[in-house]
DNA sequence: TCTATTGGTTGGAGCGCTCTAATGCTGTAG
DNA sequence: CTACAGCATTAGAGCGCTCCAACCAATAGA
């Protein structure tokens, strides 16, 4: 259980630590016969850095955190995704950490993953209060996914929320639907601007928005659905704020012995794994999610290496996936 | 961007620095005066310890590292939850990296997580060979779940996927199907067990096994279903490898126009979040997942700790969930 | 021939902390 | 009044590494 130290690479291979130290970070500066000697020895050795100390002698770091607030979210996956392929371009590591969306738990995360002091942090989606991320800016560079901030030393990249609900309503208004409702998101991330262009679009159409209070979830879905058929106020399409929520909504609707999309129309919000299933086949709007992260670690990157001061905005363009839950009012099936 | 250090509270709280090492680390041995002193300072400079400079002189880690194979898949966010649960409670930090299924990341995912020197290494359902996790081992402790290994030092935490594969054909035939295929999980892990458990589950009620190659995907368990419907070897109940096999079975079985549970009953594997959505409303085989993470946690402390050498070998029960896919053969709906 | 210059190499200080052994300081016993 | 605990406190070495300045050929320029 005992790890080998520059050391003892130095030692067997006859040179000094620095010149070890220089062969690890290849450093042009050493001759080809040094360098070969040097890792041949590392290599029988079985030995590789020791990454804490050399971020506590160099004081930089080649890691990047990243904060995950719900790891059961596919969608975080895919950001993931696109942060590790620039990141691993870049030559940096990412270490993640999750918050499991309850502040407490992600402020110790955010704790936790600062103690390592990181070259920069990624928050994706996170619910800490906005003073924290701000303390926390003070230390390292801060990008956030999918959640704004004014603070100009946080850079952020998001989706354009409004447009993807707009896109939402003019694919349903197309079909013919004139009755549309949404199932709004509540305090959740985004669900604000996806509430705000469902309105405007609604608007725009000369139609009348109906905004229906429900959360994230399967089951908030399921009950908001059976509280507009309670209230016999069940229109022609549902806007979901999220897939979860859409999900849900289809159940409670073919509970009620409705179908989808002949008698009731539905879309959702985010394009994640479960809206692609074909069991599922959920029409929705997808958000470039790697792409989120792939933008996140360049941003991140480039305040690290001190490229960049003034905070950058990405508002990213969503698109709409046409599926099997949508079709004219009355339409097929 | 520059934090304060145990120097600068020394200075300001008049003491030395090995008082406020003291106090960090809440020994015992302070005078309540300078305890209250030194915390006063830290506070008024924002001061928090340097997690890397304190695991290098004190030659000991509080991190553990979890490698998951592939953060898409929710299996592995409940697994995490139940490490992240010991491990806080104990005063560890979980560090998470993903090795996207690919060998070849995986690798590189626990370099990267061996150039912290975590106390120890949780892997989940990793793909590396046998030999890399051998190397690891001895440098630190290693637990593995959802994957078995011989080596001694390794400690592994899996379920009973023999006695899972039996439930579910129990279930089937006290259902009265005699006719049950398994749509196989090929060569992914506890794959073998399932397809065991299953053949020897027939064997027992004395029907015939039909083992159909498939793989842990949704379009897979779609393909097989058409396989079989092409070749009309159709029977009345399937077992698949997994949920998602299971959810593409029973999509493809849909647009067949078959349906389900009336015409074919289908039993997942896992109990995935998507299992119970509703919409889904699977049956299928749960395991303990947030256990595994607990057990798993809770062995590697056990070994950090030196508490034991021995190796332990969990194998957990899984359990039979039914929920609406499965139904006498000919039965409702 | 002597001094610059260059490229490879090295010793040693130091990153922020912990840990051991030693120190000072009471208070009590001899 | 000395001796000796017993306790709180501290100096200093050292964890594995990087980085700087110094060093040492070997070559180039004068």
């Amino acid at each position: 259980m005992v790890r080998p130290t520059m050391e003892d690479v130095a030692l067997r291979a006859g040179v000094s630590r620095a010149l070890v130290s220089l062969v690890m970070r290849n450093s042009p500066k050493v001759s080809e016969a040094r360098r070969t000697a040097v890792l041949k020895a590392a290599e029988e050795l079985g030995y590789s850095p020791h990454a804490m100390a050399r971020s506590l002698a160099s004081r930089t770091s080649t890691v990047l955190g990243v904060m995950v607030s719900d790891l059961h979210n596919a969608f975080f996956a895919e950001v993931v995704d696109g942060i590790d392929e620039v990141a691993r371009e870049q030559g940096f590591d990412v270490i993640i950490n999750t918050g499991g969306r309850s502040p407490a738990r992600e402020r110790r995360a955010l704790e936790s993953l600062l103690s390592f002091r990181p070259a920069g942090l990624i928050l994706l989606s996170p619910v800490v209060p906005a003073t924290a991320i701000g303390k926390a800016a003070e230390q390292l560079p801060i990008v956030l996914v999918a959640r704004s901030s004014r603070v100009s030393t946080v850079d952020t990249i998001n989706d354009d929320g409004e447009q993807g609900a707009r896109l939402a309503v003019d694919h349903l208004v197309s079909l013919g639907h004139k009755r549309i409702a949404h199932l709004d998101g509540g305090e959740g991330t985004q669900a604000g601007p996806r509430r705000r262009g469902y309105v405007a679009a609604m608007e725009a159409h000369g139609l009348v928005p109906q905004v229906v209070s429900s959360e994230y979830t399967d089951a908030a879905g399921a009950r908001a659905i059976r509280s507009l058929i309670e209230s016999d106020a069940l229109p022609t399409a549902i806007l979901s704020c999220n897939d979860f929520n859409a999900v849900g909504a289809i159940s409670a609707l073919e509970d009620a012995g409705l179908r989808v999309p002949h008698d009731v129309s539905v879309v959702g919000y985010d394009n994640t794994s479960l809206a692609a299933l074909r069991h599922v086949s959920l029409t929705t709007i997808d958000q470039p999610r790697a792409e989120f992260g792939r933008l996140a670690a360049e941003a991140l990157l480039q305040r690290v290496r001190e490229e960049r001061t003034e905070p950058v905005r990405h508002l990213l363009n969503p698109s709409l996936v046409v599926r099997n839950t949508t079709a004219p009012p009355g339409g097929p099936r």
